[in-house]
DNA sequence: AGAGTACTTTCCAACTAGGAAAGTACTCCG
DNA sequence: CGGAGTACTTTCCTAGTTGGAAAGTACTCT
């Protein structure tokens, strides 16, 4: 069980789906980033690096043929940090009346 | 089962920290609530007003003995939009947890 | 009267977020 | 070669949010 921390950085909407999307992936990439969750690219070029500054992902930049291509990932320090969010929310969440969190999601 | 919709205004850390509260119990006290979420009294005079506009809040002003005391509680509108948040952001997190942990070492 | 309680409102400074547009860098095509 | 396009990144700017401080309201207590 993860020690619940409330982190402002992945909780702010844009970035809590963000980092969702690529908790449940590996490597994506920026276009489908984008879309997944309707930005900007310039938007999410910022997002990215708020995250990576962070440490939370690490971005790759590497050649499809000959263009380039941007993914991005979650790192372990990402990963940790969105799961102790996760707990922090199911705690609060806990506290209000603990009807409706079901108790599935840790493995 | 509640329809999932993610609600920005409940999202904000400190109303999600106070509707939670609110969850938990039937009227809350001003200075109880202020004590709670660590807000100053016109911060949380604000947010309360703020979530009661939205219909989420109702905000009882009584006098105990001769002085006034103001309290809150979530309304039944309140209640069902905070359960939906819950369970956006539940959906959310399946999403993200849909997927067993993959590599978690490389360079 | 002056102090205090219990807020509410106003003022303000600090952020944050996101789009538009320009910039970078390199490729593809006629 | 030059123009168009891809794939972002950066800069500029606007808009919206948050919260504290301080002032305001209203009434009570000593």
């Amino acid at each position: 069980m993860t020690t619940p921390r409330f982190d402002e950085l992945i909780h702010a909407p844009t970035r809590l789906s963000l980092v969702a999307f690529l908790a449940a992936t590996t490597w994506a990439d920026f276009t489908v980033l984008r879309d997944s969750v309707g930005l900007s690219d310039s938007a999410l070029s910022k997002q990215l690096t708020t995250l990576a500054d962070a440490g939370y992902v690490e971005i790759r930049k590497a050649f499809v043929g000959k263009r380039p291509r941007t993914s991005a990932r979650l790192t372990a320090d990402g990963r940790t940090a969105f799961d102790r969010h996760v707990s922090a929310l199911q705690e609060i969440v806990a506290r209000a009346g603990g009807s409706v969190i079901p108790t599935e999601s840790q493995a």
